[in-house]
DNA sequence: GACAGCAGTTGAACGTGTTCAAGAAAGGGT
DNA sequence: ACCCTTTCTTGAACACGTTCAACTGCTGTC
Protein backbone atom coordinates (compact mmCIF):
# COMPACT_ATOMS: atom_id res chain seq x y z
CA UNK A 1 0.00 0.00 0.00
CA UNK A 2 2.91 2.64 0.89
CA UNK A 3 4.65 4.20 -1.61
CA UNK A 4 8.13 2.52 -1.85
CA UNK A 5 6.83 -1.08 -0.18
CA UNK A 6 10.74 -1.81 0.17
CA UNK A 7 12.01 1.62 2.09
CA UNK A 8 8.58 1.40 3.80
CA UNK A 9 10.35 -0.14 7.17
CA UNK A 10 13.56 2.01 7.21
CA UNK A 11 11.26 5.24 6.92
CA UNK A 12 9.33 4.47 9.23
CA UNK A 13 11.74 3.96 12.03
CA UNK A 14 13.87 7.07 10.70
CA UNK A 15 10.69 8.89 11.44
CA UNK A 16 10.34 7.05 14.67
CA UNK A 17 13.42 8.12 16.02
CA UNK A 18 13.38 11.85 14.51
CA UNK A 19 9.62 12.37 16.39
CA UNK A 20 10.98 10.70 19.28
CA UNK A 21 13.96 13.16 19.47
CA UNK A 22 12.49 16.32 18.62
CA UNK A 23 9.71 15.60 21.77
CA UNK A 24 12.22 14.63 24.07
CA UNK A 25 14.52 18.50 23.19
CA UNK A 26 10.97 19.98 23.55
CA UNK A 27 10.48 18.36 27.21
CA UNK A 28 13.89 18.26 28.33
CA UNK A 29 16.17 20.21 26.68
CA UNK A 30 18.76 19.23 23.78
CA UNK A 31 21.99 19.27 25.98
CA UNK A 32 19.94 17.23 28.80
CA UNK A 33 18.52 14.61 25.99
CA UNK A 34 21.46 11.64 25.56
CA UNK A 35 21.06 9.50 22.51
CA UNK A 36 20.71 6.81 24.60
CA UNK A 37 17.29 8.52 26.07
CA UNK A 38 16.21 8.39 22.49
CA UNK A 39 16.96 5.47 21.43
CA UNK A 40 15.16 3.73 24.87
CA UNK A 41 12.04 6.04 24.11
CA UNK A 42 11.68 4.98 20.45
CA UNK A 43 12.67 1.29 21.67
CA UNK A 44 15.55 0.71 19.12
CA UNK A 45 19.14 0.40 19.94
CA UNK A 46 21.78 3.59 20.14
CA UNK A 47 23.44 2.78 17.41
CA UNK A 48 20.37 2.48 14.81
CA UNK A 49 19.80 6.03 15.56
CA UNK A 50 23.15 6.66 13.83
CA UNK A 51 22.34 4.64 11.13
CA UNK A 52 19.75 7.20 10.26
CA UNK A 53 21.42 10.48 12.03
CA UNK A 54 24.99 10.91 11.22
CA UNK A 55 24.99 13.05 14.77
CA UNK A 56 23.05 14.00 17.01
CA UNK A 57 23.29 17.45 15.89
CA UNK A 58 21.60 16.03 12.63
CA UNK A 59 18.23 15.95 14.30
CA UNK A 60 17.98 19.52 14.36
CA UNK A 61 18.05 19.61 10.77
CA UNK A 62 14.28 18.34 10.73
CA UNK A 63 13.86 21.53 13.56
CA UNK A 64 15.04 23.67 11.11
CA UNK A 65 12.52 22.32 7.76
CA UNK A 66 9.71 22.48 10.11
CA UNK A 67 10.20 26.41 11.71
CA UNK A 68 11.07 27.04 7.68
CA UNK A 69 7.89 25.89 6.40
CA UNK A 70 5.89 27.82 9.90
CA UNK A 71 7.98 31.15 8.91
CA UNK A 72 6.53 31.01 5.38
CA UNK A 73 2.88 30.12 5.95
CA UNK A 74 2.66 32.50 8.75
CA UNK A 75 4.17 35.29 6.96
CA UNK A 76 1.69 34.45 3.57
CA UNK A 77 -0.99 36.48 4.80
CA UNK A 78 1.10 39.71 5.45
CA UNK A 79 2.21 39.38 1.74
CA UNK A 80 -0.87 38.64 0.61
CA UNK A 81 -2.05 41.73 2.26
CA UNK A 82 0.72 44.10 1.74
CA UNK A 83 2.32 45.96 -0.89
CA UNK A 84 4.28 48.70 0.97
CA UNK A 85 7.48 47.48 0.99
CA UNK A 86 8.43 48.39 5.17
CA UNK A 87 5.00 46.89 5.64
CA UNK A 88 5.94 43.69 3.88
CA UNK A 89 9.52 43.19 5.51
CA UNK A 90 8.72 44.43 8.89
CA UNK A 91 5.44 41.71 8.52
CA UNK A 92 7.91 38.80 7.90
CA UNK A 93 10.28 39.60 10.16
CA UNK A 94 7.83 39.66 13.54
CA UNK A 95 6.40 36.40 11.72
CA UNK A 96 9.90 34.93 12.08
CA UNK A 97 9.89 35.60 15.54
CA UNK A 98 6.31 34.65 16.48
CA UNK A 99 7.62 31.43 14.98
CA UNK A 100 10.62 30.56 17.01
CA UNK A 101 8.90 31.96 20.10
CA UNK A 102 8.43 28.89 21.74
CA UNK A 103 11.66 27.63 21.38
CA UNK A 104 13.90 30.61 22.00
CA UNK A 105 15.48 29.01 25.33
CA UNK A 106 16.03 25.74 23.19
CA UNK A 107 16.75 27.87 20.57
CA UNK A 108 19.54 29.35 22.54
CA UNK A 109 21.14 25.89 23.54
CA UNK A 110 21.06 24.63 20.19
CA UNK A 111 22.35 27.59 18.66
CA UNK A 112 26.21 27.11 19.43
CA UNK A 113 26.08 24.37 17.93
CA UNK A 114 25.01 25.58 14.56
CA UNK A 115 27.23 28.67 14.91
CA UNK A 116 30.34 26.12 14.06
CA UNK A 117 31.18 27.03 10.65
CA UNK A 118 32.19 23.39 9.75
CA UNK A 119 28.71 22.39 11.41
CA UNK A 120 26.05 21.05 9.05
CA UNK A 121 23.53 22.80 10.54
CA UNK A 122 25.34 26.11 10.23
CA UNK A 123 23.34 28.82 7.88
CA UNK A 124 25.95 28.87 5.64
CA UNK A 125 26.75 25.21 5.23
CA UNK A 126 26.42 22.93 1.79
CA UNK A 127 24.04 20.87 3.64
CA UNK A 128 21.18 23.60 4.76
CA UNK A 129 21.66 25.01 1.36
CA UNK A 130 17.96 24.22 0.21
CA UNK A 131 16.41 25.73 3.41
CA UNK A 132 18.69 28.87 2.98
CA UNK A 133 17.41 29.02 -0.54
CA UNK A 134 13.98 28.74 0.43
CA UNK A 135 14.72 32.01 3.42
CA UNK A 136 15.94 33.90 0.79
CA UNK A 137 13.01 32.94 -1.65
CA UNK A 138 10.63 34.74 1.19
CA UNK A 139 12.67 38.02 0.92
CA UNK A 140 12.65 37.78 -2.53
CA UNK A 141 8.61 37.58 -2.42
CA UNK A 142 9.14 40.85 -0.24
CA UNK A 143 10.94 42.62 -2.75
CA UNK A 144 9.09 41.32 -5.57
CA UNK A 145 5.48 42.09 -4.31
CA UNK A 146 6.34 45.56 -3.31
CA UNK A 147 5.46 48.92 -4.92
CA UNK A 148 9.01 50.23 -3.52
CA UNK A 149 10.90 51.94 -7.23
CA UNK A 150 14.42 50.03 -6.18
CA UNK A 151 17.24 50.72 -8.07
CA UNK A 152 17.67 47.78 -10.47
CA UNK A 153 20.89 46.59 -9.40
CA UNK A 154 20.20 46.68 -6.15
CA UNK A 155 16.94 44.67 -6.54
CA UNK A 156 18.97 42.04 -7.45
CA UNK A 157 20.74 42.00 -4.53
CA UNK A 158 18.36 42.73 -2.03
CA UNK A 159 16.58 39.38 -0.87
CA UNK A 160 20.25 38.14 0.11
CA UNK A 161 20.61 40.86 1.46
CA UNK A 162 17.16 41.34 3.60
CA UNK A 163 18.27 37.56 4.58
CA UNK A 164 21.43 38.04 6.10
CA UNK A 165 19.80 41.14 7.93
CA UNK A 166 17.16 38.72 9.25
CA UNK A 167 20.55 36.23 10.36
CA UNK A 168 21.52 39.43 12.24
CA UNK A 169 18.03 40.07 13.70
CA UNK A 170 17.72 35.91 15.35
CA UNK A 171 21.30 36.26 16.27
CA UNK A 172 20.54 39.55 18.19
CA UNK A 173 16.78 36.93 19.35
CA UNK A 174 18.91 34.31 20.89
CA UNK A 175 20.88 36.87 23.12
CA UNK A 176 17.69 38.82 23.56
CA UNK A 177 16.86 38.46 27.31
CA UNK A 178 14.03 40.64 27.81
CA UNK A 179 11.02 39.40 28.87
CA UNK A 180 9.03 37.98 25.61
CA UNK A 181 12.12 39.26 23.74
CA UNK A 182 10.43 42.87 23.04
CA UNK A 183 13.96 44.14 22.77
CA UNK A 184 14.32 42.42 19.04
CA UNK A 185 10.61 43.61 18.20
CA UNK A 186 11.68 46.98 19.00
CA UNK A 187 14.64 46.67 16.90
CA UNK A 188 12.86 45.44 14.12
CA UNK A 189 10.10 48.29 14.41
CA UNK A 190 12.96 50.80 14.81
CA UNK A 191 15.57 49.53 11.67
CA UNK A 192 12.86 48.99 8.87
CA UNK A 193 12.06 52.31 8.25
CA UNK A 194 15.71 53.00 7.93
CA UNK A 195 16.35 49.92 5.67
CA UNK A 196 12.84 51.38 3.94
CA UNK A 197 14.30 54.66 3.29
CA UNK A 198 17.74 53.63 2.09
CA UNK A 199 16.38 51.59 -0.37
CA UNK A 200 14.39 54.34 -1.65
CA UNK A 201 16.99 56.31 -1.40
CA UNK A 202 19.04 53.82 -3.76
CA UNK A 203 17.41 55.44 -7.04
CA UNK A 204 18.47 59.02 -6.45
CA UNK A 205 21.39 59.68 -8.97
CA UNK A 206 23.76 61.10 -6.73
CA UNK A 207 24.13 58.03 -4.78
CA UNK A 208 24.53 56.19 -7.20
CA UNK A 209 28.53 55.87 -6.79
CA UNK A 210 28.15 54.88 -3.29
CA UNK A 211 25.54 51.84 -3.83
CA UNK A 212 27.90 50.65 -6.91
CA UNK A 213 30.78 50.69 -3.94
CA UNK A 214 28.45 48.92 -1.70
CA UNK A 215 27.66 46.29 -4.45
CA UNK A 216 31.21 45.81 -5.79
CA UNK A 217 32.23 44.94 -2.25
CA UNK A 218 29.53 42.58 -1.32
CA UNK A 219 30.09 40.81 -5.01
CA UNK A 220 34.32 41.21 -3.43
CA UNK A 221 33.61 39.53 -0.96
CA UNK A 222 30.89 36.57 -1.37
CA UNK A 223 33.16 35.11 -4.36
CA UNK A 224 36.94 34.35 -3.77
CA UNK A 225 38.99 35.31 -7.12
CA UNK B 1 62.83 36.31 45.58
CA UNK B 2 59.41 35.76 43.74
CA UNK B 3 56.66 38.45 44.59
CA UNK B 4 54.46 36.15 46.11
CA UNK B 5 56.37 33.65 48.46
CA UNK B 6 52.89 31.76 49.27
CA UNK B 7 51.20 31.81 46.43
CA UNK B 8 54.28 31.14 42.97
CA UNK B 9 53.79 27.41 43.16
CA UNK B 10 50.09 27.73 42.37
CA UNK B 11 50.03 30.61 39.73
CA UNK B 12 53.32 28.51 38.28
CA UNK B 13 51.49 25.62 37.87
CA UNK B 14 48.32 27.67 36.47
CA UNK B 15 50.77 29.38 33.87
CA UNK B 16 51.87 25.91 32.91
CA UNK B 17 49.06 24.34 32.14
CA UNK B 18 47.72 27.10 30.14
CA UNK B 19 50.39 27.57 28.15
CA UNK B 20 50.43 24.05 27.40
CA UNK B 21 47.01 23.76 26.90
CA UNK B 22 47.78 26.84 24.18
CA UNK B 23 50.23 25.63 22.60
CA UNK B 24 48.27 22.50 21.72
CA UNK B 25 45.81 24.03 20.78
CA UNK B 26 47.54 25.69 18.20
CA UNK B 27 49.75 22.72 17.26
CA UNK B 28 46.70 20.27 16.83
CA UNK B 29 43.28 22.47 17.14
CA UNK B 30 41.03 22.62 19.96
CA UNK B 31 39.09 19.52 19.79
CA UNK B 32 41.61 17.64 18.63
CA UNK B 33 43.48 18.62 22.09
CA UNK B 34 42.02 16.37 25.25
CA UNK B 35 42.36 17.55 28.41
CA UNK B 36 44.23 14.36 29.00
CA UNK B 37 47.05 15.14 26.61
CA UNK B 38 47.33 18.60 28.53
CA UNK B 39 47.67 17.03 31.63
CA UNK B 40 50.02 14.32 30.58
CA UNK B 41 52.10 16.99 28.20
CA UNK B 42 51.93 19.45 31.00
CA UNK B 43 53.35 16.52 33.55
CA UNK B 44 50.42 16.92 35.89
CA UNK B 45 47.07 14.67 36.46
CA UNK B 46 43.71 15.67 35.13
CA UNK B 47 42.23 16.71 37.91
CA UNK B 48 44.80 19.57 38.06
CA UNK B 49 43.73 21.27 35.20
CA UNK B 50 40.33 21.14 36.96
CA UNK B 51 41.70 22.64 39.65
CA UNK B 52 42.60 26.14 38.06
CA UNK B 53 40.41 26.23 35.34
CA UNK B 54 36.34 25.27 35.32
CA UNK B 55 36.64 23.36 32.18
CA UNK B 56 38.33 22.92 29.06
CA UNK B 57 36.75 26.26 27.95
CA UNK B 58 37.18 28.44 30.47
CA UNK B 59 41.26 27.65 28.98
CA UNK B 60 39.85 29.61 25.80
CA UNK B 61 39.50 32.70 28.60
CA UNK B 62 43.57 33.11 28.71
CA UNK B 63 43.81 32.76 24.89
CA UNK B 64 40.92 35.87 25.19
CA UNK B 65 43.15 37.82 27.77
CA UNK B 66 46.71 37.35 25.57
CA UNK B 67 44.87 38.09 22.32
CA UNK B 68 43.74 41.09 23.45
CA UNK B 69 46.74 42.14 25.17
CA UNK B 70 48.14 41.32 21.80
CA UNK B 71 45.80 43.44 19.59
CA UNK B 72 46.95 46.61 21.69
CA UNK B 73 50.37 46.32 21.15
CA UNK B 74 50.16 45.35 17.62
CA UNK B 75 47.94 48.58 16.91
CA UNK B 76 49.73 50.88 18.71
CA UNK B 77 52.46 51.49 16.10
CA UNK B 78 49.62 52.52 13.76
CA UNK B 79 48.11 54.67 16.69
CA UNK B 80 51.16 56.58 17.20
CA UNK B 81 51.72 57.06 13.52
CA UNK B 82 48.72 57.99 12.00
CA UNK B 83 45.58 60.99 12.74
CA UNK B 84 43.67 60.03 9.75
CA UNK B 85 40.19 58.30 10.84
CA UNK B 86 40.19 55.83 8.32
CA UNK B 87 44.04 54.91 8.67
CA UNK B 88 43.51 54.31 12.13
CA UNK B 89 40.62 52.05 12.09
CA UNK B 90 41.92 50.13 8.87
CA UNK B 91 44.96 49.61 11.30
CA UNK B 92 43.59 48.54 14.13
CA UNK B 93 41.28 46.06 12.36
CA UNK B 94 44.16 44.69 9.94
CA UNK B 95 46.15 44.36 13.84
CA UNK B 96 43.04 42.36 15.09
CA UNK B 97 43.12 39.58 12.07
CA UNK B 98 47.24 39.73 12.48
CA UNK B 99 46.99 38.66 16.07
CA UNK B 100 44.19 36.06 15.27
CA UNK B 101 45.49 34.90 12.31
CA UNK B 102 47.70 31.61 13.37
CA UNK B 103 44.47 30.44 15.50
CA UNK B 104 41.78 30.72 12.55
CA UNK B 105 40.55 27.03 12.59
CA UNK B 106 41.63 26.75 16.25
CA UNK B 107 39.11 29.92 16.38
CA UNK B 108 36.64 28.21 14.34
CA UNK B 109 35.79 25.13 16.54
CA UNK B 110 35.60 27.09 19.89
CA UNK B 111 33.37 29.97 18.35
CA UNK B 112 30.92 27.84 18.93
CA UNK B 113 31.14 27.20 22.66
CA UNK B 114 31.41 31.61 22.86
CA UNK B 115 28.44 32.21 20.65
CA UNK B 116 25.86 30.49 23.32
CA UNK B 117 24.44 32.86 25.55
CA UNK B 118 24.94 31.94 28.45
CA UNK B 119 28.22 30.86 28.46
CA UNK B 120 30.80 32.90 29.87
CA UNK B 121 32.95 32.96 26.87
CA UNK B 122 30.35 34.97 24.99
CA UNK B 123 31.51 38.31 24.18
CA UNK B 124 28.37 39.95 26.00
CA UNK B 125 28.75 38.00 29.28
CA UNK B 126 29.50 39.62 32.37
CA UNK B 127 32.06 37.35 33.11
CA UNK B 128 34.05 39.09 30.10
CA UNK B 129 33.22 42.83 30.80
CA UNK B 130 36.75 43.69 31.70
CA UNK B 131 37.82 42.03 28.21
CA UNK B 132 35.32 43.68 26.21
CA UNK B 133 36.00 46.89 27.88
CA UNK B 134 39.56 46.35 27.25
CA UNK B 135 38.24 45.79 23.66
CA UNK B 136 36.13 48.73 23.36
CA UNK B 137 39.05 51.15 24.90
CA UNK B 138 41.27 50.50 21.66
CA UNK B 139 38.57 51.64 19.46
CA UNK B 140 37.69 54.58 22.04
CA UNK B 141 41.75 55.43 21.35
CA UNK B 142 40.71 55.19 17.45
CA UNK B 143 38.57 57.65 17.62
CA UNK B 144 39.65 60.31 20.31
CA UNK B 145 43.07 60.25 18.37
CA UNK B 146 41.99 60.96 14.88
CA UNK B 147 41.82 64.60 13.41
CA UNK B 148 38.22 63.92 11.90
CA UNK B 149 35.63 66.19 13.24
CA UNK B 150 32.73 64.05 14.22
CA UNK B 151 29.52 64.59 15.48
CA UNK B 152 29.74 64.91 19.55
CA UNK B 153 26.57 62.93 20.07
CA UNK B 154 27.60 60.19 17.82
CA UNK B 155 31.62 60.64 18.92
CA UNK B 156 30.06 59.52 22.53
CA UNK B 157 28.55 56.08 20.90
CA UNK B 158 30.87 55.68 18.08
CA UNK B 159 33.77 53.59 20.55
CA UNK B 160 30.96 50.41 20.97
CA UNK B 161 29.55 50.83 17.79
CA UNK B 162 32.65 50.10 15.99
CA UNK B 163 33.51 47.57 18.69
CA UNK B 164 30.40 45.75 17.72
CA UNK B 165 31.41 46.26 14.16
CA UNK B 166 34.70 44.41 14.88
CA UNK B 167 32.29 41.84 16.29
CA UNK B 168 31.22 41.02 12.65
CA UNK B 169 34.51 41.59 11.29
CA UNK B 170 35.52 38.65 13.61
CA UNK B 171 31.77 36.66 12.85
CA UNK B 172 32.91 36.96 9.33
CA UNK B 173 36.55 35.98 9.38
CA UNK B 174 35.48 32.65 11.93
CA UNK B 175 33.43 31.93 8.65
CA UNK B 176 35.68 33.03 5.99
CA UNK B 177 37.75 29.72 4.39
CA UNK B 178 39.45 31.74 1.61
CA UNK B 179 43.02 31.53 1.97
CA UNK B 180 44.62 33.55 4.34
CA UNK B 181 41.24 34.88 5.05
CA UNK B 182 41.98 37.56 2.27
CA UNK B 183 38.14 37.75 1.84
CA UNK B 184 38.23 39.36 5.21
CA UNK B 185 40.84 41.86 4.69
CA UNK B 186 38.84 42.98 1.04
CA UNK B 187 35.72 43.48 3.69
CA UNK B 188 38.04 45.72 5.66
CA UNK B 189 39.30 47.63 3.24
CA UNK B 190 35.85 47.77 1.43
CA UNK B 191 34.12 48.95 4.74
CA UNK B 192 36.54 51.38 6.81
CA UNK B 193 36.44 54.15 3.59
CA UNK B 194 32.40 53.81 3.86
CA UNK B 195 32.38 53.99 7.34
CA UNK B 196 34.84 57.23 7.27
CA UNK B 197 32.36 58.90 4.65
CA UNK B 198 29.56 58.20 7.22
CA UNK B 199 31.36 59.37 10.22
CA UNK B 200 32.05 62.61 8.21
CA UNK B 201 28.68 62.86 6.84
CA UNK B 202 27.39 62.80 10.87
CA UNK B 203 27.82 66.68 11.04
CA UNK B 204 26.16 67.68 8.04
CA UNK B 205 22.90 69.71 9.80
CA UNK B 206 20.24 67.77 6.97
CA UNK B 207 21.54 64.40 8.68
CA UNK B 208 21.00 65.42 11.94
CA UNK B 209 17.44 63.99 12.45
CA UNK B 210 18.52 60.41 10.88
CA UNK B 211 21.33 60.36 13.09
CA UNK B 212 19.44 61.22 16.09
CA UNK B 213 17.04 58.26 15.10
CA UNK B 214 19.77 55.41 14.50
CA UNK B 215 21.71 56.51 17.89
CA UNK B 216 17.49 56.49 19.70
CA UNK B 217 17.34 52.81 18.09
CA UNK B 218 20.19 51.97 19.74
CA UNK B 219 19.73 53.21 23.06
CA UNK B 220 16.46 51.44 22.80
CA UNK B 221 17.93 48.37 22.01
CA UNK B 222 20.46 48.86 24.60
CA UNK B 223 18.93 49.31 27.78
CA UNK B 224 15.71 47.30 28.48
CA UNK B 225 12.95 49.75 29.61
C1' DG C 1 59.06 20.43 66.91
C1' DA C 2 54.34 19.02 66.83
C1' DC C 3 50.16 20.11 64.91
C1' DA C 4 46.24 21.94 62.36
C1' DG C 5 44.67 23.77 58.30
C1' DC C 6 44.68 24.53 53.67
C1' DA C 7 46.36 24.97 48.90
C1' DG C 8 47.67 21.76 45.72
C1' DT C 9 47.56 17.12 43.45
C1' DT C 10 46.16 12.56 42.21
C1' DG C 11 43.80 9.00 39.25
C1' DA C 12 39.92 6.02 39.22
C1' DA C 13 35.16 6.40 37.96
C1' DC C 14 30.91 8.32 35.71
C1' DG C 15 28.05 9.60 31.84
C1' DT C 16 28.33 11.23 27.35
C1' DG C 17 28.50 11.03 21.90
C1' DT C 18 30.04 7.96 18.63
C1' DT C 19 31.92 3.70 16.23
C1' DC C 20 31.98 -0.88 14.58
C1' DA C 21 32.07 -5.76 13.90
C1' DA C 22 28.65 -8.86 13.98
C1' DG C 23 24.38 -10.56 13.01
C1' DA C 24 19.20 -10.56 11.60
C1' DA C 25 15.68 -9.62 8.17
C1' DA C 26 14.10 -9.06 3.65
C1' DG C 27 14.17 -9.69 -1.06
C1' DG C 28 15.60 -11.07 -5.73
C1' DG C 29 17.49 -14.23 -8.87
C1' DT C 30 17.98 -18.99 -10.37
C1' DA D 1 14.11 -24.46 -2.09
C1' DC D 2 18.57 -22.29 -2.14
C1' DC D 3 21.96 -18.73 -1.90
C1' DC D 4 23.58 -13.94 -2.15
C1' DT D 5 23.15 -9.18 -1.73
C1' DT D 6 21.38 -5.29 0.44
C1' DT D 7 19.17 -3.13 4.13
C1' DC D 8 18.53 -2.80 8.77
C1' DT D 9 19.55 -3.61 13.78
C1' DT D 10 22.21 -4.61 17.76
C1' DG D 11 24.98 -3.54 22.00
C1' DA D 12 29.56 -3.77 23.60
C1' DA D 13 33.50 -0.85 23.31
C1' DC D 14 36.08 3.54 22.78
C1' DA D 15 37.60 8.22 23.82
C1' DC D 16 36.25 12.16 25.70
C1' DG D 17 35.05 15.99 29.39
C1' DT D 18 34.25 16.12 34.04
C1' DT D 19 33.88 14.89 39.12
C1' DC D 20 35.40 13.59 43.58
C1' DA D 21 37.11 11.40 47.64
C1' DA D 22 41.47 10.68 49.08
C1' DC D 23 46.15 12.07 49.60
C1' DT D 24 50.51 15.16 49.80
C1' DG D 25 53.19 18.76 51.21
C1' DC D 26 53.70 23.30 52.63
C1' DT D 27 53.09 27.15 56.12
C1' DG D 28 51.92 29.64 59.94
C1' DT D 29 50.88 28.95 65.14
C1' DC D 30 51.62 27.58 69.77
Amino acid sequence: MGERPRRARGEQTRQLILETALRLFRERGYTETTMRAVAKEAGVAVGNAYYYFDSKEHLIQGFYDRNQAAHRTTAAPVLEREKDFAARLRGVLHAGIDVNEPYHSFAATFFKTAAEPSSPLSPFSRESSPAREAAIAIFRDVVEGSSAKIDPELRKELPELLWLGWMGVVLFWVYDRSPGQRRTRRLIDGIVPLIDRLVGLSRLRVLRPALRQVLALVDSIRHDD
